[in-house]
DNA sequence: TTGAAAGCGCTAACAG
DNA sequence: CTGTTAGCGCTTTCAA
């Protein structure tokens, strides 16, 4: 029998070109030439080294070739989560492109967790990268400095699910204070005022905003402020409640409760995550009452007082609420249908994330339609484009306030 | 100014080893030993190589450690998509359980095709992981030599999602027909005969499946051959449907009004993949009729007439119906209140998956519950351990069928 | 059209 | 406790 040909130190049994090589008579590097540029070897060679492949099995060792050419085509991305259906829809997008195009996606989840984020940055830029796609634009100072790192060392960073104004960018950077990464999402600041515009603009004077209460998720705190901002602004009252944890149907579900019970009820602090400006803290509890703002309203419409009963609190009951996501609206909208609570007689109920079944609930929920699964193409394209030396476009996605029975206009 | 130091081929400007050591006063070896032993380093000298570890960023290259060392910590998944809540869920699990043990995951999408799971297995292959999770136990001939050569070369390969029980592997094994892989998750053929055996207990003797119309989906038309199989020994009545394309919750609307035609409007083959036994195609169309079984109803409620009204193929009309998963199920409920039909009086209704708002429906929709997440952590833990020489377990995971009320027993 | 030599960044083995 | 040497499997020069 043949002796075992085990050289020292010699891998685990899988073939290399060399085994390829020596199968087809010629050395290792015709065969390296035959799988890059199959031109450039004979065709009687080529018929060899081609029955040699198959016969060894050959897969060759990505990680020996990135070695030795420096070129690699993974990308690691990093996001908050993979089970919630808008950041596995941004994933499938993500893997789509980037296996459209050869490349491969080496992916990890946060948790929300800076920190965690952070550690895992460390170990995914250890694969030395094509590309870096990362989940919103605050990160651990030192994960901020590892993308910064990366960035200059020629490795694409891409922040994703958010988007600032280019001159809010400007800012920033003349003030020195962070590295402009490509940014392909959508301003939450805006998402949050256009609800509470929708609102608004449907004759509502009272309402509220229902935080999913993930103290990380900075980007929900945002719409909450962009929100409130636009309410007070247009002179309206304004409550930001907090869900509880658990399952967000049943969070939701309890939210409705608090919500016919008043403003009162209202609690929890808004979290601002560590990013928030500075000098903005209004202290925890309940942030509430008519804005010092301008305008009085907006699109027609004028003020109106509620039919509705008084609150617990003395001030007037909510009549239009939007939440963090769809899940909670859901619950609430759910909930009402249990309690015979008219929607939006009542109470009109706004989500956010259109996801598949609110537009099947009766009455169906209006929510913001996102661009969940584009975000995972255009960042791939970004990157893609960015390989090629194209300086990757900032890209504002278009989202939609798709408007359904649940914020109906009153009467 | 400093001349720069750039050397041939030397990589893209990121700090190696040597740029450590050298910082440090040391060699390389120092570094890395330092790394990965500092029990074996000096005091002394840790504290410099600290120090100029930070100092240059160093970031550790992986190709080249993994070359050096042959040990890898990626583990390669293949699922057939990330989007769907399924799968997004497993991969959470997966992702979880590996990074607490510092293994990273490389993930593709196949969208259910052998072709493109045997071109994604080929690429990841490449980078030499230390394990391939896979999902399903049907591949392409090319996919099912790869993963036999990977596990011969000591890759555990693990399946995931199905389930067979030990006698029809080693009927299997014995026929040479395949390699035995670890499996972690249940038998889909058995969750079939258990929802059809929970109609059947519930009374109804004129039962229908509903698949998906996803052709490469070998499970779900798995579950509709039990299903039939056991409604059929039981001296039942059973219709095999196909779902339209498109939103899944509108096909289970207009699903709905096809089961209420009655059972002659069923129509699609069975979709049997590429595996499926020999000699077992049936033809295209709808596969119906009382069975040659031998029971005639196990679990007491002897048959009944159905007290509805003829179908319009003569045969009774369908009084329960389960279908391939909770999306289509759910958009027949809705429609069904929506157009004031009794659930469960004139049909009943069963799901699968049991989604989050499966339960919040009017009438609760009564379904299959899955270990989604579960079969993530299972299959890291089996590959961790096969890593660890322990021969990793065959799991059966445990699913559950939940009953609610949109099959609430006749009286 | 093919090959030889050198090196990518790191680690295993063996000295010292 | 630290260093030297060789080599992982591949690709990049450069030469024939």
């Amino acid at each position: 029998m043949p002796a075992p040909t085990r050289q020292l130190r010699r891998g685990h049994g899988r073939s290399t070109l060399r085994d390829v090589a020596e199968a087809a008579g010629v050395t290792s590097i015709t065969v390296s030439r035959f799988l890059r540029e199959p031109a450039l070897v004979a065709e009687e060679t080529a018929v060899r080294v081609r029955a040699a492949l198959v016969q060894t099995g050959y897969v060759p060792n990505k990680q020996a070739g990135l070695l030795a050419s420096g070129v690699s085509n993974i990308v690691a991305a990093l996001l908050p989560n993979l089970a919630n259906s808008i950041f596995a829809e941004t994933a499938q997008g993500l893997s789509d492109t980037l296996q459209a195009a050869g490349h491969e996606l080496l992916i990890a989840s946060t948790g929300y967790s800076l920190e965690r984020e952070e550690e895992q940055l460390r170990a995914l830029l250890g694969w030395h990268p094509a590309a870096v796609v990362v989940t919103g634009r605050r990160h651990s100072p030192g994960a901020q400095a590892l993308l910064a790192s990366a960035q200059q060392a020629g490795t694409p960073v891409i922040e994703i699910w958010d988007w600032q104004l280019p001159s809010e960018r400007a800012a920033q950077r003349a003030a020195g204070s962070r590295n402009p990464f490509t940014q392909i999402g959508f301003s939450h600041d805006e998402v949050g005022r256009a609800m509470a515009q929708h609102l608004l603009d449907a004759g509502h004077r009272h309402l509220a905003y229902v935080d999913s209460g993930i103290a990380e998720d900075y980007r929900a705190h945002e719409r909450g402020l962009g929100f409130a901002a636009r309410a007070r602004s247009a002179g309206a009252e304004v409550s930001v409640l907090v869900a509880p944890p658990g399952d967000p149907f049943n969070a939701g579900r309890e939210m409705l409760q608090r919500l016919l019970a008043g403003p009162a009820q209202g609690s929890g602090g808004e979290h601002d995550g560590p990013g928030a400006r500075a000098g903005s803290r209004r202290g925890r509890g309940e942030s509430s009452g008519s804005g010092t703002g301008t305008g009085t309203g907006s699109q027609g419409s004028a003020p109106r007082p509620s039919r509705t009963a008084k609150g617990a609190g003395g001030r007037s009951a909510v009549t239009a609420a939007a939440f963090a996501n769809d899940h909670l609206a859901s619950g609430a909208l759910l909930e009402a249908a249990r309690q015979r609570v008219a929607i939006p007689g009542r109470l009109a109920l706004l989500g956010f994330g259109d996801f598949a079944w609110s537009r099947q609930l009766d009455p169906a929920l209006s929510s913001v339609a996102l661009p969940r699964y584009d975000i995972g193409v255009a960042a791939a394209q970004a990157l893609l484009a960015a390989r090629r030396g194209t300086p990757p476009a900032e890209r504002a996605l278009q989202w939609q306030l798709v408007a359904r029975a649940s914020t109906a206009a009153r009467r």
